[in-house]
DNA sequence: TCCTCATCTGACCGTATGGTCAGGTTTCAC
DNA sequence: GTGAAACCTGACCATACGGTCAGATGAGGA
């Protein structure tokens, strides 16, 4: 974001490692343990610093799960990035889909936190969700209904079609605990593999692409 | 399930209508705040009773919470009945679909009480997990294997069907309220009819029915 | 070197929460 | 009617949590 050509000193060097690392921790107890069951003390013990020096780097613990959130929700748009850049609707969508698998195998602990400030009624992100996510889903809809209209996939409701994807990818991350005990183990390498064909595959066929 | 014949006096059929009463209270309770974020007292005073009668019918919040997770998990296990009684794949899956899209949208608290204790790895029915749904899902996988074999459906690895039929039907309870932002509002029954028509159709769709 | 400011931390505080309990009230079998 | 057991409740307790603060420590510019 503000990666800058100053050198940045070791202080600021610092100040950003141990901002992620703060960050990463609390991903984690978040995701475990949801907003409410999360301790700023496990937060701190997790990235090795005293509880009072954690409340030095972030205030409140509002403000530490707010960046939190931030987090995942900008990587999710970026990876619309795929989409934007394919021409047709099978590459685009395909693309799209295998990003999102890649993010749910990457970095489940953040989509289990989104899930859960959405299922709560998203009291910290709500002016995302009226905003940025509003208008970009509106983007991608309009796309989607020129495809259709230029007869090149199935007439679907592209509303439906997009919490579709979302859903079928975001579920390997949010239930990620509940596929490892049905699958006998965490997935493999092969299964991941075979989970991205499935669910594009599926998809795509039910896109008559 | 134990309504037996008895008339039950008075005594009985009171402590059944206030458990009914204190369950629904919990359910919305611990859906919108999780379960560190619910409180008793939040719960009795929904339920209209002060919080040592809560605690006169659930000892425990935990024990409380536990109700309320088997309860969605035993509804979620009856919708399977119209996947057993159908015939062939496309009435079965399809009935199945329609079912659990009508739990999302009936009780959607209880699907994201289940979805925020799986997502935290399942810490109060990791024995549901390992057991009733285990098997349950081994069973049905089988019914899925056979239709394939019988060329009565594209080859799709049955597990990421299932996973997909459940992510997708949740989706409308679970994320509800980034639907409802999306859509400008809540979902009509044009809408349900919409949503039940799209996902339904795709997945059949997608296994070439 | 020395001064300033960022960084760090143990000890502390007020509050909210899950749970208890003593004692009251209602129900019901006999 | 009456005794026992189920039901109800205000007041209370111990604990855990988010957050604060005074003061120590360290870095870096002049």
């Amino acid at each position: 974001m503000d990666d800058s050509a100053a050198p940045l000193g070791r202080r600021e060097a610092n100040r950003r490692e141990i901002e992620a690392q703060i960050l990463a921790a609390a991903e984690t107890v978040f995701a475990e343990a949801g907003f409410g069951g999360a301790t700023m003390q496990l937060i701190a013990e997790m990235a090795g610093l005293p509880k009072a020096n954690l409340h030095y780097y972030f205030p409140t613990k509002e403000a530490l799960y707010r960046r939190v959130v931030e987090r995942i929700f900008l990587i999710w748009l970026e990876a619309a990035e795929h989409f934007d850049a394919a021409e047709g609707p099978a590459a685009g969508i395909g693309a799209y889909i295998d990003a999102k698998m890649e993010i749910s195998r990457r970095h489940p602990s953040g989509s289990k936190v989104w899930a859960a400030e959405v299922m709560h009624g998203a009291p910290v992100v709500q002016d995302y969700l009226e905003t940025t996510l509003r208008s970009w889903t509106e983007d991608r809809q309009a796309v989607i209904r020129r495809w259709i209209a230029e007869g090149r996939m199935a007439p679907v409701d592209p509303r439906h079609l997009m919490w579709m994807i979302w859903a079928a990818t975001q579920h390997y991350a949010d239930f990620g605990h509940q596929i490892e005990v049905l699958n006998g183990g965490p997935l493999s390498d092969a299964d991941w593999q075979a989970a991205k064909d499935s669910v594009r595959g599926m998809i795509l066929r039910g896109l008559g692409l």
